[in-house]
DNA sequence: CGTCCGATTGACAGCTATCAATAAGAGTGG
DNA sequence: CCACTCTTATTGATAGCTGTCAATCGGACG
């Protein structure tokens, strides 16, 4: 239970979520009829998300099992830590987030949704942490024996679930590390690195150093372990320094290499292929 | 910013490591011939980790795809960060753990892997981390080709795969949530009380709350972004405390529930089903 | 009994959190 | 178009937790 002083940083986004929509007891099901957002076409967003290493044969077989689609608004939460959950979701279009919560109100950001995350998976069905919205999204909904039976007709299916799992696994290794083993300047540079290179890699994002990040402060801090005072600081830090500048929204990345450094990074290795350089050596 | 002072305790055990035995170029495959590690036979411990949801027919397939095996002394390591690897792994016997490690030397435990846990998924190919053995462990492998060959032939297999990362990735955002917002000693508290639970699930492990922890403390401080100065003293604090008990090896949990709230954690939530009573109630 | 490695404890420094005040924008309404 | 309000960002001062450095303890082993 939050003291009202330390909700007042950490917890201020949630609360205004809670005030401004908040909890769907029943998510809006868009049901079978396909449905636009912000001008994609699902049913085609859904293979290219998807579809690495699917043929256009199990394509259509995924389509033909009549996804769902939930649109929702920003600030909004697809499900709650401690719901009973038996589906899987693919977010088709839009940011978002997953966290967890302490009873104190102490919040942990887990990783940032961006379209082609998949989550929601099997498990024991109660989700240990809850999927809020950052703008806008879109997510493909498959339920728990609608999967199994689609895995089974598609075997590719399964194969490329577990390659977006191991990924997703990946970036929680990577973001462990900064958490538990990089100072605040580390941090927050490391944080943007990743996010402008994700961005970079989904289609209909921006390839030059300049996006919009549609995150507040305290999403930055409480992904990174720290107050949005501390990544304040950082970011005005690497203002100064003319590696990168968030005014707003809008993330300028000025010098790419400095803060690839400044996060303590291999450019060329980690985020290519997530590497350490110098790790590497030893194993040559 | 740790230079070689700092490296001498947080990376003093892969040093070890290194020095005594580190690096298999080729690890030893043991092939086809089922080897008996530390009296278990492997063919049967295979199925008892992998097989539920899947029939006896399923795991006769499965075996019938003749996975080699390989076996590691302790403080070896079965493949290094930078490695490309395309094999997948299950740990069938012994406690192993995965780490990334900065350039400088800064080290982070991922994930400790007790039998039963999967890793070295597709993705790149790339590893992003490296994984040591903390005792004798055998594995189980099967290349990428006959992992995607198998799951064509059991679907079921692909889905209990995809439960197991669904289950890593629920550790690994709790780890996340735990060395990004709690203090010192509610880490300590939070990972003894994963470790005595996990334990406690896993086959011929001890129920009681006593056990055999093959851990260093530098190893329970790499896991928790910590010095093990900062580990010793909150254990210090908890022995004085009569919570538990942690002298060499063995650890005792004198108050189960002491230690829960230590952790700052619901036992009955977060333990059974990873949710937060607090948080819960909102949900319902 | 001596050596060695890891654990333990103490003193102190430093990074980040906390508390507090101000600035900067975005809307809103007159 | 400007005043007003509300929210978020920014900056400063201080406190506290944890890291760092260093010394001692303790058990394992030969």
């Amino acid at each position: 239970m939050p003291s009202l002083a330390s909700m007042s940083q950490d917890t201020m986004h949630s609360q205004n979520a809670a005030l401004s929509g908040g909890r769907l007891k029943q998510p809006h099901l868009a049901s079978d009829h396909g449905i636009a957002t912000s001008g994609i076409q699902l049913p085609q967003a859904l293979p290219s998300l998807l579809a690495r290493g699917l043929t256009p044969q199990d394509m259509l077989r995924v389509n033909a099992a009549r996804p769902t689609f939930v649109t929702l608004e920003p600030g909004q939460s697809l499900y709650y830590q401690g719901d009973d959950c038996n589906n899987i979701y693919l977010l088709l279009d839009g940011w978002a987030f997953r966290h967890q919560i302490l009873e104190d109100g102490r919040r942990q950001i887990l990783d940032f949704a961006l379209p082609g995350v998949v989550f929601g998976l099997p498990g024991t069905g109660i989700m240990t942490h809850s999927l809020e919205t950052l703008t806008g999204c879109t997510f493909s909904v498959f339920t728990r024996e609608r999967l199994f039976d689609l895995m089974r007709d598609v075997p590719a299916l399964g194969f490329r679930l577990l390659e977006i799992m191991a990924a997703a696994e990946a970036r929680a290794f990577e973001h462990l590390t900064s958490v538990g083993r990089r100072t605040a300047k580390e941090r927050v540079a490391h944080l943007l690195l990743e996010l402008v290179t994700r961005a970079s890699q989904t289609p209909a994002m921006p390839r030059d150093g300049s996006m919009t990040l549609p995150l507040m402060l305290p999403h930055i801090a409480d992904a990174l372990g720290l107050t949005s005072e501390t990544v304040c600081r950082a970011l005005s830090s690497m203002r100064k320094d003319k590696i990168a500048t968030l005014r707003g929204q809008k993330l300028d990345i000025l010098d790419l290499k400095r803060l690839a450094h400044a996060a303590g990074v291999d450019l060329m290795a980690d985020f290519r292929h997530g590497t350490n350089g110098e790790t590497l050596r030893l194993a040559s």
